[in-house]
DNA sequence: GGGGCGAATGTAAACGTTTTCATAAAGAAA
DNA sequence: TTTCTTTATGAAAACGTTTACATTCGCCCC
């Protein structure tokens, strides 16, 4: 392995020298400095990062804690997580839990320690387990996390208003017999989305609604669309806690020859890019996932750089009603309403 | 920050022990180590990443530089490396690379000195590029990479017996007017693929083709289905070079009102895990694409614990036809082709 | 009871880099 | 010239961990 001392060697200088006009700074003659860039090069001398870490403190790195990496929502996330961390400079370590709280637990104690902060969606992880497994050792962001705690930085989507928005809408297109698919319960997004919606059908007369269960799969929306169907008492709109049930849905309506938006309304959350290619085009939600990354990385930034700066509690994003074909909205043929201005801080 | 010398204290025993203790490893007494393990756990211990894999030579992590993460095949594949890499107890380093030739060797060099070995998929990468900018400090392994190299490590998708196998579908369907969609022309798969369906066409008599560009995006996809719709002579089967344009396609075509596949036939490849809940289902070539993943995985690791063995040229991973709903297909409901066993090295 | 041996623990030297501090050289002010 | 300041470079000390080697201790065997 070349090490600096080897390019300071044939450079004929100290391997202060060559750190120093390597890493840009301080007073090097432009001479050697090129003298020593060439030597680099030609040697393909590459920093030991471990090495560098160890001095300065700093990985260079963040660690991205996802619960899964399956389907377009973590692509879309991962992806803006991603072109954020470049823009700055930044490696991107990504880590996948699948189990319970004592692997993301695992997980997060392995994260430790190799990364400067940590993004983290867990539907495990709030404040609590975070002060007790991170110890305030490295800056962490949670996202969509279940507790809206004033002492850890969170990014968070408006679930809630999100699925009150288009609960509102399908009431509004002039459905009332609705049922509603909702993700996997541990998760704080699917309990929110849920929340959004019997609320919104609670306080509106002569509507009837019926839960389903799904875990944001596209294969539980397929069976929920089965069981729907088969069930005496057909709804006349559907709407899903994500995309992608809603697209194992739409699947099974079209398997069964019941035709959207004509005999079944149908709706999803998410916004994937694959939506609007459905047919029919799919009346979503829409989150600004990759932003949902981006902001969270930001915010994280802020974090790293000012660690005993006071903790700037959540962040909420907007989402955003994105009425295609899938509803059945007679009167706008494509348009969409904000739940409100994003991203806004909550101090 | 506490380190390893703060818990020596504590325990009152040498940071030599702390260690050996802590690697589970050799000679320590029950008694010291549960005093150890206790007395870390309490002071919260993380041990340092950079000060181990500084002494150990080992990150015990590897790198995936892809060139993109949009869409579900990047999910996929991240998917795979991410479950072999945890199996393994590795980290996964990702790193995208949007630009040209010189942005990739700048994020590979960025990736080097950080980890134990290198996954790479990009169009700019074949053997003699990693010779010229990775010179062998790190092992890679290349991922359907543009030139079968014997001397550099590579695992493939066999996108031509792909793309030959669903053409000769679509002619064993008696579609005589193809169109091809092809992907973005500096992708080597993109040119397979294409090279598959051409050579497919040529030996057939009595076939016409025609090929359109797309760039792996559904936005290109639909771009094409509309073209190709107000083109004079429409084709009775489109194969697209991904899933991705084949759905694009397919949006186009259902807008205009085009059934699928009474009036046109659709294949797409890929097999992304939407591909059978479009309507209707597609019909597609299916890459295990987190199986893609998973092998190169494997064989980075080979490389890994012993990098002076002879270099095991390329793997090749079988693509099988997926017969669904969308190319007509009167004869068999659904079932499946293999091009060839998988995986298969070729050495 | 002494010699040898193995197990448990300690000591200290690496690992490759940055950075502080010291030094040398070169110019500016006198 | 002398002295002071500035600038470029070098020497060496950190950083936290593992690990080769040294040491101590207790035990068994003769």
């Amino acid at each position: 392995m070349v090490t600096i001392k080897d390019v300071a060697r044939e450079a004929k200088v100290s391997v202060a020298t060559v750190s120093r006009a390597l890493n840009g700074s301080s007073n090097v003659t432009p001479p050697t400095r090129v003298r020593i860039e060439r030597t680099a090069a030609r040697l393909r001398y590459v920093p030991l990062g471990a090495a560098r870490s160890l001095v300065t403190r700093r990985t260079q790195a963040v660690g991205a804690l996802l619960p899964d990496l399956y389907g377009e929502f973590f692509s879309e996330l991962i992806r803006g997580i991603d072109l954020a961390a470049r823009a700055r400079g930044l490696h991107l370590l990504v880590s996948s839990t699948h189990g319970d709280a004592d692997e993301t637990a695992a997980a997060l104690h392995a994260l430790q320690g190799r990364v400067d902060g940590l993004l983290i969606m867990s539907p495990h992880v709030d404040g609590g387990f975070l002060r007790k497994h991170l110890a305030g050792s490295v800056p962490a962001v949670l996202m969509d996390a279940a507790l809206h705690d004033r002492r850890c930085a969170s990014v968070s989507i408006d679930n809630y208003g999100g699925a009150r928005a288009m609960t509102g809408h399908l009431l509004a297109c002039g459905h009332r017999k609705l049922a509603f698919i909702q993700g996997p319960e541990p998760n704080h997004d699917a309990r929110e989305r849920r929340r959004g919606f019997e609320e919104t059908v609670a306080a509106t007369r002569g509507t009837t609604s019926r839960l389903l269960q799904g875990d944001y799969s596209e294969e539980s929306g397929h069976r929920a669309g089965r069981a729907l169907l088969s069930g005496k008492d057909r709804p006349d709109a559907v709407f899903a806690a994500n995309d992608m049930m809603a697209i194992g849905c739409l699947s099974a309506f079209n398997e069964a020859g019941v035709r959207v938006p004509e005999e079944i309304a149908l709706a999803g959350f998410d916004d994937i890019p694959i939506a609007r290619y459905m047919h029919p085009p799919l009346t979503t939600v829409r989150v600004q996932i990759s932003e949902l990354g981006h902001v969270a990385l930001e915010r994280l930034m802020i974090r790293m750089q000012a660690p005993d700066t006071p903790e700037p509690g959540v962040t909420t994003l907007a989402c955003e009603v994105v009425v295609r074909a899938s509803c059945g909205s007679g009167t706008e043929a494509s348009g969409s309403v904000k739940t409100r201005q994003a991203p806004h801080t909550n101090n």
